[in-house]
DNA sequence: GTTTCTTATATTGTCGACAATATATACTAA
DNA sequence: TTAGTATATATTGTCGACAATATAAGAAAC
């Protein structure tokens, strides 16, 4: 409904082809139920309803369905045929074998960035790292991972990588997820700082061309995270007195 | 069109839900059409006519596109908005960046295969081991290698590691690609006796529960096969004199 | 002859309607 | 009252038709 594209407004006066831009309905139309989710507007576990979000959305149910199918197949839906899909909610089982996978993707993420970022990228990824850390001491610690600050850290030595692959599944499918998680538990993480000094030391190993030590780092990095949340799993279940599986 | 599932044909006789099956025409048709990419019947590159594969299967323009949007999911066409879908051509670098993401995933897969398959899983994979050794000495490696009697042996240890993320994202996804890359490429291994011998080096890891040893095996053992297929590009652009960059 | 613009054709994207399935409601029988 | 069954309702899956875009064919200008 917003932000309707420069070119696609108004009467298109040659017959040359949209080379790039080109959104389609279904396609916006996944981009915002998708924000919807991660935002936790729709609910962890809720139905999805076509007609009612097709109305949501003032489209047909055609490009609704094609929005849904992408949403699936990140799976940030699961849909079981002739009954509909539900928003996802992560077992604590789910969260952690994303931690598994994370632990081997990025790790050679950042190990094939070692090698393949630019020397200006290494310097812009230092600047980003010192204005987190500025930002840490100023918050205490809670407005940078709040405020997604982490991710982009990730983000940014994921794409250094330059392997399509590994950016496609990390920054389409499982960091769309991870956000969804966090909406859904709202945890806080206790270990700001310590990852802080984690990411400084990766960002050296970058810096120095080893991308052996570079894999070390991130595995132990987010091999350390999964720790910590199993920890907080494991003091939730007690807390609330429920056995967790 | 074949394996009509045993309770779809037949009235339904009462109003429970078909808790399994289920298969609805966009899979069905999805599934057909991913078989015939693989097998190269739909040539690699190849325009996706929606009006023609309607025909083809039999089916509306509907579902159809549902499965093209499938296809997309797992990376076996590229959809242009307007313009319609491909068959994937993966080029050099697309196929190296798949032997690193497999490198990782599949790295991880044994680490957890190492502590998550039981003991007569671990029986069951050593079986289809020997009887592969049997195959190899019989055909000299070729059939094995063609037969993708290979591809068995890995997935076995992916759906070993119990990791659901990791097996969807190995076994419905990068495999296919794997597959696809082998007919448009046509290549034989020239390694398979010492692919045999490190799947069982890999074996006995598991068997000995060293995940961390299982992990270091798998990777070398897939990173040696991306070094041979860089070695055998090499080779192929020299012979044509074409320089791939 | 080549290039540019115009027209025509084909394909994709979207819509509304119908069919098939599942879920909810009402009813009957024990 | 409860279990089971039959009806009614709602939702999903599928279809055919229309609109928008891109590609191909043809005409005009240089």
């Amino acid at each position: 409904m917003e932000s309707p594209s420069a070119f696609s407004s108004g009467v298109r006066r040659s017959h040359q082809p949209d080379t790039e831009g080109a959104i389609t309905i279904a396609e916006s139309v996944f981009r915002q139920i998708r924000q919807a989710i991660v935002e936790g507007s729709i609910p962890t576990g809720s139905k999805i309803s076509e007609p009612e979000l097709a109305k949501t959305y003032g489209v047909s149910r055609g490009p609704l369905r094609e929005a849904i199918g992408r949403l699936e197949a990140c799976s940030l839906v699961v849909r079981k045929p002739n009954v509909g899909a539900r928003v996802m909610t992560m077992s604590n089982e789910q969260l952690l074998d994303i931690y598994y996978v994370r632990e081997a993707l990025e790790g050679m993420a950042a190990r094939l960035a070692a090698t393949q970022m630019s020397d200006t990228e290494i310097d812009k990824l230092r600047e980003l790292l010192s204005m987190h850390g500025s930002e840490i001491e100023q918050e205490h610690g809670q407005a940078y991972f709040q405020k997604e600050g982490d991710l982009d850290f990730h983000y940014r030595i994921i794409k250094g990588s330059k392997n399509e692959r590994l950016i496609n599944l990390l920054c389409n499918d499982l960091y769309y997820q991870m956000r969804l998680y966090r909406y859904q538990f709202g945890m806080r993480s206790r270990r700001v700082p310590r990852a802080y000094n984690e990411h400084e030391y990766i960002v050296d190993a970058i810096a120095n061309r080893d991308g052996e030590m570079a894999e070390l780092l991130m595995r132990s990095h987010i091999r350390s995270s999964r720790k910590n949340i199993e920890q907080m799993l494991k003091e939730k279940a007690l807390a609330t007195g429920s056995n967790a599986s």
